[in-house]
DNA sequence: AACTATATGATGGTCAGACCATCAGTAAAT
DNA sequence: ATTTACTGATGGTCTGACCATCATATAGTT
């Protein structure tokens, strides 16, 4: 006996289906229309509620945008909305930080591996530009929390790897949510953020001279830093 | 000049903002009961469809499951979904497959790492039992597939890492879908499937010695074995 | 002819109201 | 006490309507 699953009861769960199998088949592109609500509607025989439905859950996983009066297009660039479904699940979940802070470590210390001999000077230079938007924001939490991220994003880029990259942002903005405020109380300090400045540049500079180890260790020494520091702030 | 970004328009996402808000502040667990549609229509003052739009988006990210009859749930076990958005936007990608399998062996790398020394019995005991599945498995494509998954998945969960552990889920489902069919036609053959379960053996035993470098090293050279075999496959 | 202002139509966003299938709990029948 | 049948609540689906927005075509102006 080889009992095969039931098929999706639900309308809007059939219409996805249609949708993923059409990107499957590389008909649907990046920044490609889809048909409007009503004419999907007599196409597919089902009601635009069904047909918005579904859209509203694509638009939520950053697969589309619809956009009133001109219609609904596959999303150029996702990024953002890919850590939607994982932060909100982990923050259901029990003492995910110091997971989060564990896996965040295996990314990053992989991230300058990888970006070490596939960086380019663009980035460089905006690495170089984060670092120096970092020592000038003092003062300015929003900024300074900014500047620190993207340097940290822009290594990410560096690997030329979009999963490790989008996974990557996943895991920090399920971070930053998980870890309130610590992000902010740490760099809003003067001392830990002239310190921060130095990892930096020291993981900078590795990178820049090409040299895989040093530029992991570096990676390494700051995340403890940062460890250290979240866990006095938990603790204290 | 300090322009805060405009707040979303969609009533539906609307609604999601408040539901993610009772999460935040704990008000609502896993399994607990949302209010139901009509009662929710009434309390926020919009109309059934909205509220609709909202829980299907919800639905899509594995947050939430609604039952006729019943009502609306928070999912006790997330885990499948939260594959979704990563594997669906990557369908969009080009070129992500040699990405995953770089971005795998990161994760797995450090999934025996932390598997050593965190493991349980049993633990142990369903790894073994995945190899001999693996090995009786000869000529049944499905249970060979499926033996030599749930090995890297239990290791996974060995790690005691839920975030690594659903991470590397999303990714190694992602794979199977881009590289449609690898997995299948490397472990119908014989011979391979034989190296496969000597590979797999030896990672057991490193990880049952509490031997960190020694699984780590096992487990690079399965993975690199895995890759050859792609490679091969891909370009002849 | 070139530009501008206006009108039109298509699109997504929202709503109200209806009907169905399913399920849980209750009341009735045995 | 057990079973059966009923009732109400719930999610699932559909229809039809109205609005705000945008792109385009049209008419008007210079």
């Amino acid at each position: 006996m080889n009992f095969k699953p039931i098929k999706n009861n639900k309308v809007y769960e059939q219409v996805i289906e249609q949708i993923k199998e059409l990107i499957y088949q590389g008909k649907i592109k990046r920044g490609d229309k889809l048909p409007s609500e009503r004419t999907l509607r007599q196409q597919l025989k089902v009601s635009r509620a069904s047909i918005r439905e579904a859209f509203s859950a694509l638009e939520m996983i950053g697969l589309i945008d619809s956009r009133p009066g001109e219609g609904t297009f596959i999303k150029k660039h996702p990024v953002k909305n890919l850590l939607e479904p994982l932060s909100l699940n982990l923050l259901l979940e029990e003492n995910v930080a110091e997971e989060l802070v564990e896996l965040r470590r295996v990314l990053e210390v992989d991230c300058v591996r990888l970006a070490v001999g596939r960086v380019t000077e663009e980035e460089l230079a905006e690495m170089d530009q984060h670092i120096i938007d970092l020592s000038n924001s003092s003062g300015f939490e929003e900024k300074s929390i900014t500047a620190d991220k993207l340097f940290h994003y822009t290594i990410a880029k560096a690997s030329k790897n979009k999963v490790l990259y989008f996974t990557m942002i996943a895991i920090s903005e399920a971070m930053d949510f998980h870890i309130k405020n610590t992000r902010t109380r740490l760099v809003s300090n003067k001392a830990t953020m002239d310190e921060f400045v130095r990892q930096h540049c020291r993981i900078f500079k590795a990178i820049k001279e090409q040299s895989v180890e040093k530029a992991m260790r570096e990676m390494q020494d700051h995340l403890n830093y940062v460890e250290k520091l979240i866990k006095r702030e938990n603790t204290g």
